[in-house]
DNA sequence: ATGGTCGGCAACCGA
């Protein structure tokens, strides 16, 4: 089973490079993140036009979670309870027996702001929300877009970056704590070496020349499924069509299912 | 070097 992340910001606006890399990749399943659409806007006849399924939740002009896959996805619930409290931001599915769940964690802004906070007090929510879904010890699959690079191969400038927004010491240990409930970095478990991006701001100039990158979109997988894990990578390739996004695809592929 | 550029959507917010 090949299982991928993708932050497309606007999935209206990416619509031909995610299908082009459909039909290139053709991955089991395709978690998105900020598709920037409401669900009466997502295109969903062109997944299905290409042989997927797709769901998602939606608002105007912000966040936005989808899930894309072959085969017909189970239980799909949105947000963190049945009141689908920040359902744009959470999206959970079943397919070929694995739960997979796919966030859009808050950006969080500034480390003074008050969303900073809010983005501490989100992980923390994620945090119950698998202790009282999940069982680390059965299998289940994290991605999405987590908006921190956690350890300091995961930018390319540690030094200068450690205390800003997306590579900060509370952010570390929120995740930190997410990890040690039971998951496994499943990209960081095949590819140990320093410098591997998915995000590349796009204000800074020739910012992939000077590989000036995070880390910050993650597959991540409880211990049985992350020992069924054979391979993972970053995908540069979308970057090189039209319109790029600022982030790239995150793809892993694990021994079980189809 | 403390800016820069996207996307959505109609003025600026979020990233």
């Amino acid at each position: 089973m090949k299982v991928a992340s993708f932050n497309v910001n606007s999935i209206r606006a990416r619509l031909n490079i995610v299908i082009d890399w459909l039909k290139k990749e053709s991955p089991d399943v395709l978690c998105l993140q900020e598709t920037k659409a409401t669900d009466a806007d997502f295109p969903v006849a062109a997944f299905e036009e290409t042989g997927y399924h797709a769901v998602f939740r939606g608002e105007k002009s912000y966040n936005g979670v989808a899930v894309i896959s072959k085969e017909t996805p189970e239980n799909i619930r949105t947000g963190f309870d049945e009141n689908g409290s920040d359902g744009t931001r959470l999206i959970a599915v079943t397919i070929n027996k694995i739960p997979v769940v796919n966030t859009y964690v808050p950006q969080g802004s500034h480390p003074l702001s008050i969303k900073f906070k809010e983005k501490l007090e989100w992980l923390q929510r994620l945090h119950e929300y698998f202790n009282r879904n999940f069982k680390p010890d059965k299998p289940l699959i994290w991605v999405g877009d987590f908006n921190v690079a956690p350890e300091a191969i995961d930018v390319h400038d540690p030094r200068r970056l450690l205390g800003e927004i997306g590579f900060h010491p509370e952010e570390h240990a929120a995740l930190k704590k997410i990890m040690q409930w039971g998951f496994v970095d499943v990209f960081r478990m095949h590819q140990p070496e320093a410098g591997q991006y998915t995000f590349y701001d796009y204000r800074a100039k020739n910012a992939i020349k000077r590989k000036t990158g995070w880390r910050v979109d993650h597959i991540w997988a409880t211990r049985p499924l992350a020992e069924k894990s054979v391979r993972a990578w970053i995908d540069m390739a979308p970057r090189l069509l039209e319109r790029p996004s600022d982030h790239t695809p995150i793809v892993a592929e694990f021994k079980i299912g189809p």
